[in-house]
RNA sequence: GACCCUAUCGUCUAGCGGUUAGGACACCGCCCUUUCACGGCGGCGGCACGGGUUCGAGUCCCGUUAGGGUCGCCA
């Protein structure tokens, strides 16, 4: 039997970091396995649920690029979706709880209490199979010995989130549970239900938590637990799903950075580690700049772009060509695209805000008459290109009796305004000599 | 309070009774070099603690400690 899995977020209006790592595994074991990927909306609470926050989830398993073989094609509860097991809306799916209820009354199993309609939950330890933890016995907390009954329905008549997701994955023919081990307890409850519902439950894998950096847990404010963050500050689907892909699973072999395809191949729900892993975003950042290095020309100069103008720069002012060169002495320096505007924003202003150290080290009388003879030789130089430029900053430096070095670092910082950046001879010839000279001697005029 | 899960460098991890405990990120040196980044070389750094089992334990068992989770008319 193929196997169909589920991610079945609840639209809260974001996705968490968490959450879209249990979509990317339920994904990756679908795709392993020649199985279904379906998405449900677990739209029950309807005070928090609207339209727009449904969109913020598709969007970001889009962007992913965790693309589901059955649930809704909008946020839309009424609009259309994909698959014979809808509607992929909890909201929709009314009767069929309702349904459920009143098989679970006629037969005792459940009862009405204070307005609501409470399960009879088993008394006894309930052994739960998890292919990630292995087996797991469950016993009553001291409270539920109290009452080991719980509400499966609201005094409203809503049905409660542990009926309904046990409905749904009965009723949807889910194989395999995977998600966030958070749920681990509560399995019982579900497991119970199964059984209530004369059903046998699917196969559990409880897939560990990400925590924050310093060891707690990540909540919906932490810096980093919005998915929708990391496309706005620069980083690649690709090298996030490649390192979530490495938060509690190992491709072992030393392996770090992996194409999608080979982990595909290679996941598998036992090898999931059983330990919460803490959220390492230098690592994160890391893998960005390896996919990034490696962007074609093209979608580097489009998200490259998209971040200039979200710094602000107005790129509309340059010429294309322009742009694109300039943009192309960026690539394989940066490792995010939000590092951009500060990086090559000098190409796309003539306000150049120098660093104020590296001014005061460069900046001197001492350099004064260094960069006067390059700006001499450079206003001479035809074709104002990369090597002659290059070849210029050598034999003046030459002549000069300095190292080439000397002349390098007060001529990026009158042009750049920063210590670091793209490659001077590509630059200065990219900014023209116009610009270039004028830089320089705007620069100039401060060596006194 | 009860119940459940977990524990290898700072972080992510390899290890599945016999290893000089390996790799990656980060950090620190050196090399390369027009800066930076990349790349290359090297360094720092770990089996939480205590008992067992065993000829032998990071690996198995128990306990302690620590961290995480759950016990809702939230999901």
């Amino acid at each position: 039997m193929k196997p169909r899995v589920r991610f079945a977020p609840s639209p809260t209006g974001f996705l968490h970091i968490g959450g879209a790592r249990t979509a990317l595994f339920n994904w990756l074991y679908a795709r392993h396995a020649g199985g279904t990927f379906i998405l449900r909306i677990e739209d029950t609470d309807a005070a928090r649920n609207t339209q727009a926050a449904v969109e913020v989830i598709l969007n970001g398993l889009r962007w992913l690029g965790l693309d589901w073989d059955e649930g809704p094609l909008s946020g839309d509860p009424a609009g259309p979706s994909r698959g014979d097991y809808g509607p992929y809306f909890q909201s929709r799916r009314r009767d069929i709880y309702q349904r459920r209820i009143e098989a679970l009354l006629a037969k005792g199993l459940a009862y009405e209490a204070d307005g609501t309609i409470k399960f009879k939950m088993d008394r006894a330890p309930i052994l739960i199979p998890d292919l990630v933890v292995g087996d797991v016995r469950r016993e009553l907390t001291d409270r539920e010995q109290a009452d080991p009954d719980f509400i499966i329905v609201r005094s409203d008549g809503q049905p409660v989130f542990h009926f309904v997701n046990v409905v749904d994955d009965l009723e949807m023919g889910i194989t395999h549970v995977i998600r966030g081990e958070d749920h681990l307890s509560n399995t019982a409850k579900h497991i119970a239900l199964f059984r209530a519902l004369d059903a046998d439950p699917p196969q559990y894998a409880h897939i560990p938590l990400i925590l924050n950096s310093d060891g707690t847990k990540m909540s919906k404010r932490d810096q980093g637990a919005s998915l929708m963050t990391y496309g706005e500050e620069g980083y690649l689907p690709e090298a996030l799903v490649n390192y979530l892909c490495l938060l509690g699973w190992s491709p072992k072999g030393n392996r770090e950075k992996m194409p999608l395809t080979e982990v595909i191949a290679a996941f598998d729900l036992p090898q999931i580690l059983r330990h919460n892993a803490r959220f390492d975003l230098a690592k994160l950042v890391w893998l960005n700049g390896e996919y990034l290095r490696e962007l074609s020309d093209e979608r580097f100069y489009e998200l490259s772009a998209e971040a200039l103008r979200r710094g602000g720069l107005e790129l509309a002012r340059y010429p294309d060509a322009y742009v694109r060169a300039a943009l192309e002495t960026c690539k394989g320096k940066v490792k995010l695209f939000s590092e951009l505007p500060a990086y090559a924003g000098f190409y796309f202003t003539d306000e150049i805000k120098y660093d104020p150290a590296a001014a005061e080290k460069e900046f001197t009388p001492e350099n004064r008459p260094r960069v006067d003879k390059l700006r001499a030789a450079l206003a001479k130089l035809e074709p104002f290109e990369p090597d002659p430029i290059g070849a210029t900053l050598k034999a003046v430096a030459q002549e000069l009796g300095v190292k080439t070095g000397v002349l390098v670092h007060p001529t990026r910082l009158a042009c750049c305004g920063n210590t670091a950046g793209p490659s001077l001879y590509h630059l200065l010839a990219i900014l023209g000599k116009d610009r270039a000279l004028a830089r320089l001697d705007q620069a100039l005029a401060r060596m006194v």
